[in-house]
DNA sequence: CCGTATCCACTTTGATACTG
DNA sequence: CAGTATCAAAGTGGATACGG
């Protein structure tokens, strides 16, 4: 669960990029958040589904410490956490946002071969 | 190295897309690629410097399997062997293209602080 | 030049149970 | 509601040596 957090010794920005929204969730996480501008904990692991808690809240501790993700705590009862992007990651939700569609192209594409 | 290639069960497209470019060195190859159209095996392991030529082999084979990159082989000695982006992949180098760029503009804004 | 084969360490992910 | 803790399984990446 080593999770370097970001020196500056990549070679190309592809890789820094990847090196962030990396693995199996955060690109995910990253791409509701853009789309629903704000959400809860609980609502992001409905979106997500197969995701368990125990990764969502470890995902969301790197994305908070790489800037990419905003963490909004209310001392109330029952805990409510918001979560959001940043100005750094808001660029990048547009980004996702023509990765889901490419997404959607290609395995259109590969059903009809 | 078990690489599931692509059923058609994903929830949300840009699952399907990180699935195809995820991992540390498919979106590198897929970016150089399309910057330089046509690139030889020497000349990807010269691009991207820190991978072996195992992993290059192997990232290849995989993105060929996902029709995301097209090989061609000149049956010569020495062995000559051109990759290229596919009509799938293309529309992927542009994207990877402002992914870098973001990967530029986040690297800077985090120096900065 | 363009790979494969083997072997191994490390990292990531998941299931489950528990808590303020 | 929003998490942590623990343990185990699976996946990923790397070094090295060899081959057509």
């Amino acid at each position: 669960m080593k999770h370097r957090t970001l020196s500056c010794d990549y070679g190309c920005p592809v890789e820094a990029a990847m090196q962030v929204i990396g693995g199996k969730w955060k690109s995910l996480i990253l791409y509701h958040l853009h789309c629903n501008s704000i959400m809860r904990f609980n609502a992001l692991q409905k979106a997500i589904q197969s995701i368990n808690q125990r990764m969502l809240a470890n995902q969301l501790r790197e994305l908070e410490a790489d800037k990419l993700v905003h963490r909004k705590v209310y001392p109330v009862v029952p805990p409510k956490v918001e979560y959001s992007l940043t100005e750094l990651s808001k660029p990048l939700g547009e980004i996702l946002l023509n990765l889901r569609d490419w997404g959607e192209y290609y395995t259109n594409a590969l059903d009809k071969t």
